[in-house]
DNA sequence: AGGCAGAGTTGAACATAATCGAACACCAGT
DNA sequence: ACTGGTGTTCGATTATGTTCAACTCTGCCT
């Protein structure tokens, strides 16, 4: 094969599934890591592929899959686990303000498509995903803040604010009974804020490990927030205390998403007969 | 079998193959290796492959079905080669407007980062590129479109006019003395044309194959246009017609790009020195 | 939390293999 | 003898593989 015929298909490889490791290309490909390494480097300094630990990842869509960075790689499983558990409360929905970070990418990703759906996020991660699926969505605007690629400022909170949404579903860097759902950057705890406004229902989704977390800015106190979607690792002592303030906290496992996968499955197969 | 009956199967092994070896041809038409690469010189320099390191591809590189990906590796090099160029008209730039497409893309990709640069773009790929590098970007806003990723809408369009900018940068699906610089998508071009509204210089870039087209909106007639970057591919005679017009044409060549990268090593040596 | 060890990954440097093109020799047809 | 095509040789270039010290990540231990 021609160096460049396989400089080509492992960029195919990589469009494909968002992320790849440089052992499996070089494997599949059936040539040394070193020469995968030269291939993507070459590939990176082009502007086509992003090169991570061990692999390569889109560029556009850094965050889309596991693998792309430490971060998203974090609680990975957790977080499809929540985002799964949080797809079902949101059926039905027809318009959705959706928040950052890698847990709602997530739940993006998981959420069933309906043409009926409409989406509006500051997020540029959230609205790659969906935009290229058929959801209506309409992406913030403003200034694009770097490393997280979301849209913060002024007339990105004003875009925000002037939906009307059903619910609303957003991550969060710390959760506690006494400081609410907060947020490290506050800029991005702004356009949150504001996408909050004229909402009917508040989801959060965060893994156990933001339980007892305070980040610097608080986007909504616990009172408001209709749903909490977590795992079992979450310490159940914040949970109780955040039960107490009125708002619901939902557990997921495994097993219920196990269990609820085969009853999707089931009904899809019922559905479509 | 004559050496021209030859070379006419070759090419077409080429097309067949979209990619092959100089070893497989020379086996299998029972020459030397030196007889094929004489063969492949040739057919390149009529226009008919593209040489690569141990063998040839088709010009039109390949047709992947991976989406946004494919549409981005045609033509390729020669938007690259164009994005090298347009990135240098504009060396001191402070404001730039951002369009859309493949084209654009590539010059994202290879605009050098500056500090002091502030884009404004409708592209989420153009804001997802350059936002991970340290450019201040700011995005339309507004409804995105789901084959391309590009914000459309009254509110884009409203966002892109607030700014004022020093230079524009757009793409063009097609390019005509007659027409000017048309889009395939009215919403895309409305919005494009917001963001020529209140800048001071307009730089289109295009490869060859975009010239004598007239594709469905106007986007600015040529007139309008300071510069018009592409290749070589260009037709003649409509790169005539539009200077006629009024606006500048550079036609981009390998060597000059050849010529400038080594001239801008030299002067980084020499600044590192 | 934080430090540490070990596994895995990286890129530089060097070695090897493949490929390239220039130059020259050869051959057939004119 | 001239021309166009071809094969061969050889130094230069390019691609690839290997080794190794440095680095990164992860999980374990405190």
């Amino acid at each position: 094969m021609l160096a460049v015929e396989r400089r080509l298909k492992v960029l195919e490889r990589v469009a494909e599934d968002q992320a790849i490791e440089v052992s499996t290309l070089a494997r599949d490909f059936q040539v040394s890591e070193m020469t995968i390494r030269r291939d993507l480097r070459r590939l990176e300094r082009d502007g086509f592929v992003r090169r991570t630990y061990g692999g390569a990842t889109t560029h556009l869509v850094r965050t889309f899959e596991v693998g792309a960075n430490a971060r998203t790689l974090r609680h990975a499983k957790e977080k499809r686990l929540i985002a799964r558990c949080a797809a079902e409360l949101t059926v039905g929905v027809r318009s959705m303000f959706l928040g950052i970070g890698t847990t709602v990418e997530h739940f993006a990703r998981l959420l069933p498509v309906r043409e009926d759906l409409m989406v509006i996020t500051p997020s540029l991660a959230v609205a790659s995903l969906l935009g290229t699926r058929n959801v209506r969505v309409i992406i913030a605007g403003g200034l694009v803040r770097q490393d997280e690629l979301t849209c913060i400022g002024a007339s990105a909170v004003e875009a925000v604010r002037r939906y009307n949404t059903d619910t609303a579903v957003i991550g969060a860097a710390g959760l506690s009974a006494r400081r609410g759902v907060t947020e490290l950057d506050d800029r991005d705890a702004d356009v949150i804020r504001g996408g909050l406004e004229r909402t009917e229902r508040i989801i959060v989704i965060a893994d156990g490990t933001k339980f007892g977390n305070v980040a610097m800015s608080t986007v909504v106190p616990v009172e408001q927030v209709s749903v909490i979607v977590t795992d079992a690792s979450a310490d159940p002592d914040e949970i109780t205390r955040i039960e107490s303030a009125g708002c619901e906290v939902v557990v997921c496992s495994a097993e219920t998403a196990a269990t609820r996968a085969a009853r999707n499955a089931a009904r899809e197969i019922r559905g479509s007969a």
